[in-house]
DNA sequence: TATGAATGAGTATTCATTCAT
DNA sequence: GATGAATGAATACTCATTCAT
């Protein structure tokens, strides 16, 4: 109903609509978490409820296009990363682009965070992530700047670590993250510290939440669950 | 449709409700997060949707009680540290005891995590928790144990972001909180370290949410919205 | 589940069905009062709930609708009657219109007469007929028609009375409001009677419910009373 | 669980307890309407809510006792005023009495103004109220103090239409109604005015509302309406 | 393709009423 | 008889998703 400039080819608008969208969500969701409504995002882009769903079939899908952008963001930073001189430094940096990353998004840390949030892709993403920062932690490794024990995984983890012990209290002091990075700088670079207990994990290559069910006690999953079999972890039964 | 053991009182069955209620709610909670709903906790205690609104007025009040549950177990663990005389070995063994209760309860991490959702009374005993805990790492600094640095405050925000660091691998490794609790001692404990950056957060005496709107771009406030100021953050539009 | 005429643009589908919808309220609420439910009406105008509150954002937003619809017709009466030669005739026949009008229309009186059930635009639309009819009044006050001290509020607060008085037997003799009509128009043509005592009301300006709060020796207003602000005066305990 | 002293007979507790109710409801009723919960009874009489449902089996069962006891006590007055000589001013006096009644109780009003809300004895009692003003009515008929085409139940259906037509000011002006009740004596006396159109109702003799069913498009009768067969027009759907 | 109206399952919460103590 | 805990149907309102235009 409103007119739009005969754009180059007849996707250009789709295109357009496409970054719209992503940028409204992106923002949606970092302000507001994983519940912010699919109406509000459509809103923010100036487009249609419609659209939204014409681009990204469910929120599940929107959530994981949005994810995978962060994810690949901090893949490039990671990479990039790899050609520096001083590897610990460069996994300070990594470190600190990473904690920045999450502490301006909400809903990339829930999605991030619950394994049942999860898309194939995403997880897949995470993989790269965690095995383009196993190279950077590596170097740093054998460079002796960071203690033996620490792989590419625990660095991943200790991104949302650091985020969260700073959440709290966000508002009050939205760079409180940094205060929180440096303790953890600091244990991470204890060379002479004692050893970790506990394996590190072997990476968030994650299992499909589908085949991890209620571990127990549970109710039998309901049909009605069959919708928004990612979004939400909504338990229900009645 | 559950057996009841023959009580004296009348009171007894309501005793016993309430403990199903709070079980099955730090339950359901734990296992789906905040956004479980009423009915499947009345569900899971064997009780009537009714019976929930009996005992806890609103589903704030049912997660303000189980939260405080588990602030009132950390601060009474606390307390009683407070006369060992390794005050070193007290911090690490309070801040073992904090993040394995955080491990058992993802509802109490997102009521803590987000000013929003909280109660007065949480709200209250928060900073209960962090006086007490500043009087532990006091002490700990004291005695040379801990880096000048810290303060109680930080070592309760560490409980849950080294929570949140293992969460992503929980389902798999359920230990693995150990290796970044040890791993933040290692940070803690440095003593040598550099200084840390940014003045450590004044407590985590949050502001009533009432106060602190929307920050910026969102949509006005639907008047529907009234309702459930506390637990619910979901946007929405249409 | 309905057939629908192959209408042009979406927009005759909304249409039909905001009529369909106002009809099916008003004649729902006409029926069984304001407690009348939202699905109920939904299910007579034959769409879903969801679609009652695309058109109306909430349960006083329906009843806002038809009543103005309702005072909407009442005041255009009004005004065409004004430029009537009689205004004695005149008056009568706004009353008989006005009286007929309520007569068909039970949740009207409710929502007129209960100052906590009005939405602002109503109270507007309401002192807006009063003022109207207000001129009316004066012209067949002049022409001697009426005894003077009967005023344009006299007026409207008499429409309600006269329904009411005729309604206990509404089923039995729907028609039976002409003969309290008549009798009405006895007292107010009745120009040597003594005079009226109590002066007249101000007019129907409304004051905002909001800030007379319950009189007296009432419960603490709970805070879940919150919602329905307008369309409940529901108390509750236990 | 209170101790009580130890009355008379073991009834005396009931009986005190059945008229502790009865205030607390009429004031309960009377300030907010039907729609005050059976809970809040239970807590301005200061007994549990069990106890209300011992004396009065149901909602409607304690509505048709206070409103038969307002019945009861019109009834008194209209007989004690058959005695007065003059026919005419008894028959204002009564209905200055019953105008300031029902302005008193906005329950009785409701209960009154709608076939469906009443009890089997509240009908009766309205008969009888009919009655008995009848006779007060053709008393004043003869002595010709009020105009010949006036029945006893003309003048019971006016109280209420007088006290609805100043029910909308009564929260800024409570003496109003006084007003139109002078508005109507003024219609009632008028012995010269044109005849009465509509012949007057026959009496409240209303039918049972349970065989008037919907009249029409309404939705089967669902079956958990049963209970609440009086109380409740609040139909439903889903 | 974009739109936005319609859908309908889901949510928290209320309240009359029942029943064990 | 009194108590008050439990029940469960009902209600207003939300929101992801579908579909006719």
């Amino acid at each position: 109903m409103i007119e739009r400039a005969p754009a180059q080819s007849p996707r250009a608008d789709m295109v357009r609509n496409r970054q719209l969208l992503l940028t409204a969500a992106t923002e949606a969701f970092a302000e507001g978490g994983v519940d912010v409504s699919m109406g509000e995002i459509a809103q923010r882009a100036g487009v249609a409820k419609g659209t939204v769903f014409r681009h990204f079939p469910s929120k599940d899908d929107l959530l994981a296009a949005i994810t995978l952008r962060l994810l690949d963001g901090l893949v490039g930073t990671a990479e990039r990363l790899l050609k520096a001189d001083d590897a610990g430094a460069a996994l300070r940096e990594f470190m600190t682009a990473g904690v920045e990353t999450l502490t301006a998004d909400r809903a990339f840390c829930e999605v991030i965070g619950r394994p049942s949030l999860q898309h194939a892709e995403v997880r897949a993403e995470i993989a790269r992530l965690c095995d383009t920062v196993e190279a950077l932690t590596a170097r740093a490794r054998e460079q002796g700047a960071v203690r033996g024990d620490i792989t590419g995984t625990d660095v991943v983890l200790l991104l949302g670590g650091i985020h969260q012990t700073a959440a709290p209290v966000l508002d009050q002091q939205p760079q409180a993250w940094r205060r929180y990075l440096e303790l953890a700088f600091a244990g991470l670079f204890a060379t002479g510290a004692r050893a970790l207990p506990h394996h590190p994990p072997a990476g968030l290559h994650l299992t499909d939440p589908r085949q991890s069910a209620r571990p127990a006690g549970g109710s039998p999953p309901s049909p009605a669950r069959r919708r928004q079999e990612v979004t939400t972890t909504k338990g229900h039964t009645d």
